[in-house]
DNA sequence: GCCAACGTTGGC
DNA sequence: GCCAACGTTGGC
């Protein structure tokens, strides 16, 4: 199967790129909606790459890139009680969560803010754009992760 | 901190 | 299966 591309949200407050840079390979747990985990379990393979994404930052944008370095598996935060994301109604054997492992590939030269994300004409059909989108994990054609890479690579 | 948009829950 | 209430996301 060719290639896929996405896009990842962080809080850099809570995991930033330079988190990421430091880590190296993360686990992306903690994801509790069904579409970005049905992203994860289904369609993302060991490979694709994505765009690092801060939200709820100052300003929002695309900060990096990083790759799908192993398949889906059940999140172990969604068993942990002392865990923000601990979900009760999760069975250690029939898992609700599941989640990726990402490998660090670079940290953008350039910073890419949501304002600029949003002036670009080729960007302009991204999931992310639309209005209304929240989703943490979104798919991108390989245009837009080019465009934006591009630009992220820019001095 | 506000609020719009969307997802989830639970009563019926 | 509908839908109101509530919670969360995330830009501003």
């Amino acid at each position: 199967m060719a290639k896929k591309y996405w896009l990842m949200k962080s809080e850099p407050d809570a995991y930033s790129i330079d988190d990421f840079k430091g880590d190296k390979t993360t686990y992306w747990d903690g994801i509790r909606n069904y579409q970005a985990r049905n992203f994860m379990m289904k369609d993302m393979q060991v490979g694709d790459e994505f765009i690092f994404y801060h939200s709820n930052a100052k300003p929002p944008g695309a900060a990096g890139v990083g790759v799908i370095s192993k398949a889906a598996e059940p999140d172990p935060t969604q068993f942990d009680k002392k865990s923000k994301y601990f979900d009760e109604k999760s069975k250690t054997d029939n898992p609700r969560w599941h989640c990726v492992t990402c490998k660090f590939k670079s940290k953008f030269k350039t910073f890419i803010p949501l304002p600029e994300l949003k002036e670009m004409k080729p960007l302009k059909n991204m999931m992310l754009l639309q209005k209304g989108t929240r989703l943490s994990i979104q798919p991108v054609s390989a245009k837009e992760f080019e465009h934006i890479v591009k630009l992220g690579q820019a001095q």
